[in-house]
RNA sequence: GACCCGUUCGUCUAGCGGUUAGGACUCCGCCCUUUCACGGCGGCAACACGGGUUCGAGUCCCGUACGGGUCGCCA
């Protein structure tokens, strides 16, 4: 039987980590197998479910590049893929109920028949886990009270305004949609034995469950959206690749077994498996995760990592499409984590002066010779005919040797005079990219300044 | 409060009875170097605690502590 795994969000707000992370381990198990993957709205609380939401979590997905199978969009024939659209399936699966009388009325509700026995969760990341619900719920806990009091085990599968509740909907969708891995978080693990007495009552084999350990904050508690790297949607405003996001939330629950940290979705796809899945809770760190970001723009090809760079090229009001851009994001690749660090460094080839940061104009003015460094090097560079770097950097030395200083003496005035500051990309290439004429131009402008 | 899951460097993890407890991020040092990075080399740093079982325990068992989760007419 082919495997059938499904990413069943609310959409009741932001695309969460947490729940990409469940997308991406379901998404990568189906692919691993050959499988489908299914995407499957849980909408049935019409009062929180909002189609803004909706989008944010398809747009995060398809940036992801989490495909799905079926679901919204691409259709399917166990849709539809909503359940506010599936009234009628649910009210099917009641009458069976009704029919077994295992199904009763209170105060409009309708609450299912819990089992006096036990139920054995077998889980592929925790093992066997043993409950009665009758005896688990015959109490439960007041937050308000702070003490436990008496309560009907018997839990309510449709509310007295005829929405079904989520126990309910879901169980009977994995059946309707044929799902034979469940892979979700493990703050899950225990509504499972009310999911498997319903799998018993409809007489139907429960699927594999695989409950995966929770992403925790630095500090240790759940995430909130106000936590760094919370939301899906804001990595890609910050200059992530989306390969890199899903490398890292592979990371965090989930381990190749080898020393390996850096992953293609090709590999994540054939290395990606149930058993490599930590058992314990894990927590987010953002500066890892811009490792990994790097890694993978290092391994961009040239063409990939102009298109990723684009909107923030665009956002910086650089020339996208001006001849140098390529060359100069080959300058910049290896020196940034995110994309949208990439302006910063390359933006000097494209304006017409040079910021000049002030602390770094300072250190040339504090040299002895700064004033005569920068004509000599003028002098050097204006007798340089072809303008390539092997040329620029012998100007660099006939300028130093009239002065007889070292060629490294030039090179700090010439990169604060033509660039602006002390760091940066490297001078050569820059001074390459940006032409003998807006060099020596900037040179010339810099000697004022002295 | 009850029940459930978990606990290896600060963080992510490898380990599945005998290891100098390995790798990665971070941090620190050195090298490379025209700056900053990148890269290379090296360093700091962990088996929560207490009992067992065993010739031998990070690995198995039981407690304790701590962390997380669940206990809705949310999902």
């Amino acid at each position: 039987m082919s495997v059938r795994t499904r990413f069943a969000p609310s959409p009741t707000g932001f695309l969460h980590i947490g729940g990409a992370r469940t997308a991406l381990y379901n998404w990568l198990y189906a692919r691993h197998h050959g499988g489908q993957f299914i995407l499957r709205v849980e909408d049935t609380d019409a009062e929180r479910s909002t189609t803004e939401s909706m989008q944010i979590i398809l747009d995060g997905l398809e940036w992801l590049g989490l495909d799905w199978d079926e679901g919204p969009g691409v259709g399917g024939d166990r849709g539809p893929y909503n359940q506010s659209e599936r009234v009628a399936i649910y009210d099917r699966y009641l009458s069976r109920l009704e029919e077994a009388g295992l199904v009763y009325e209170d105060e409009g509700a309708i609450r299912f028949r819990v089992p006096d026995k036990e139920f054995t969760v077998h889980d592929e990341v925790c093992g066997d886990v043993t409950t009665n619900l009758k005896a688990a719920g015959s109490r439960r806990y007041d937050a308000e009270l702070k003490k436990e009091v008496e309560a009907n085990p018997d839990f309510v599968i449709k509310r007295p305004n005829g929405g079904y509740i989520f126990h309910f909907v879901n169980v009977v969708d994995d059946i309707e949609m044929g799902i034979t891995h469940v892979i979700r978080g493990e703050d899950h693990l225990s509504n499972t034995p009310k999911h498997l007495a319903l799998f018993e009552a409809f007489g139907v084999e429960p699927p594999v469950f695989a409950h995966i350990p929770l992403n925790l904050n630095p500090s240790g508690t759940k995430m909130s959206k106000r936590d760094q790297g919370a939301l899906i949607h804001e990595y890609r405003e910050s200059g992530f690749l989306a390969d890199a996001v899903n490398n890292y939330m592979a990371l965090l629950g989930w381990s190749g077994k080898e020393d390996q940290d850096v992953f293609s979705m090709e590999e994540l796809i054939g290395k990606f498996d149930l058993s490599g899945i930590t058992k314990s809770n894990s927590k987010f760190d953002f500066e890892k995760c811009k490792w990994v970001n790097a890694e993978h723009l290092k391994q961009l090809s040239p063409a990939a990592l102009l298109e990723a760079s684009r909107p923030f090229l665009e956002k910086a009001g650089l020339p996208v499409d001006d001849d140098r851009i390529p060359a100069a994001l080959e300058l910049a690749r290896d020196r940034v984590q995110l994309l949208s660090e990439i302006p910063a460094i390359i933006e000097t080839i494209f304006v017409d002066l040079p910021t000049y940061d002030p602390s770094s104009v300072e250190k040339v003015k504090s040299r002895e010779g700064a004033a005569e460094a920068v004509s000599a090097l003028r002098e050097g560079l204006e007798q340089v005919e072809d303008w390539s770097d092997d040329a620029i950097k012998a100007g660099i030395v006939a300028g130093a040797e009239s002065l007889g200083v070292k060629m490294g003496a030039l090179m700090f005035p010439c990169r604060v005079g033509v660039m602006g500051s002390t760091s940066g990309a490297d001078l050569v290439p820059v001074l390459s990219l940006l032409g003998k004429e807006v060099v020596l131009r900037r040179l010339s402008g810099f000697s004022e300044m002295l």
